[in-house]
DNA sequence: GCTTTGTTTAACTTGCCGGTTGAATATGGG
DNA sequence: CCCATATTCAACCGGCAAGTTAAACAAAGC
């Protein structure tokens, strides 16, 4: 089970999800044992795990079993193909990291939904 | 109702689809009214207009009413929120518009799922 | 070998999503 | 005014996705 080329649907409901930006994000600075990720999440483990599965078949993260701990780590190419595909639409101007960052700091706090606290 | 800047799930969630996506694919080339978009497709004219209604909640197209036709059009720059966050991600190479057309030839004519013919 | 720690599986509930059909609401044309 | 065209609304249905809890499985440590 090669983790064969995953689609766009798998991409892109994968992301849909504010739970699973938010973990991405976190992996983006570390790997991080299952555990560590599930913690600053107000919901079950089995919840994150789910979570951390669909990220997986979505090729978005690897996660490598060492000892009895389970490493997950970001899988930056699987967002290759959706970023080629969005990016077709817009002729965007090159990306600013900073843009990035501030995106960031923006999005995680809230990784329940949309409602930010004016 | 200025469609104020809409969320990264309502985006992502909007591209997931892929009968959704299809239909930015064929807005890209062209603005296109509410019964031409359905034509291509085997479900109801009323699905495709909830499909409308969700890119345009998600910011991707826009719909103006001219005469007793609603025009839909692309709306490039709904998708840069997003396009920004994955980017930061992948630190892609500068993305190949060529990569993009041969994207949409390969993904448009199944519009149903992810059976590529191989 | 038993217990503890880390992670997944199973069974179940709930709510949303994508589709249907049929009626309702414009708008334009004879 | 009436009819046809263009689009949405409303009510409904089936399925899946996301969450829960409790049990199972795996590996380490004593």
């Amino acid at each position: 089970m090669p983790a064969q080329q995953p689609s766009l649907d798998a991409i892109f409901s994968a992301l849909a999800d504010p739970t699973r930006r938010a973990i991405l994000a976190m992996l983006l600075e570390d790997d991080m044992a299952v555990t560590d990720v599930a913690a600053p999440f107000e919901m079950s483990l089995a919840a994150i795990s789910k979570h951390l599965a669909v990220l997986a078949a979505a090729g978005l993260i690897r996660q490598e079993r060492r000892g009895r701990i389970i490493w997950c780590k970001l899988e930056p190419d699987g967002l290759r193909n959706a970023s080629v595909w969005m990016q077709g639409f817009g002729q965007f101007e090159p990306v600013d990291l900073d843009d990035f960052e501030r995106f960031l700091r923006e999005s995680l706090p809230l990784m329940d939904g949309d409602d930010a606290k004016p």
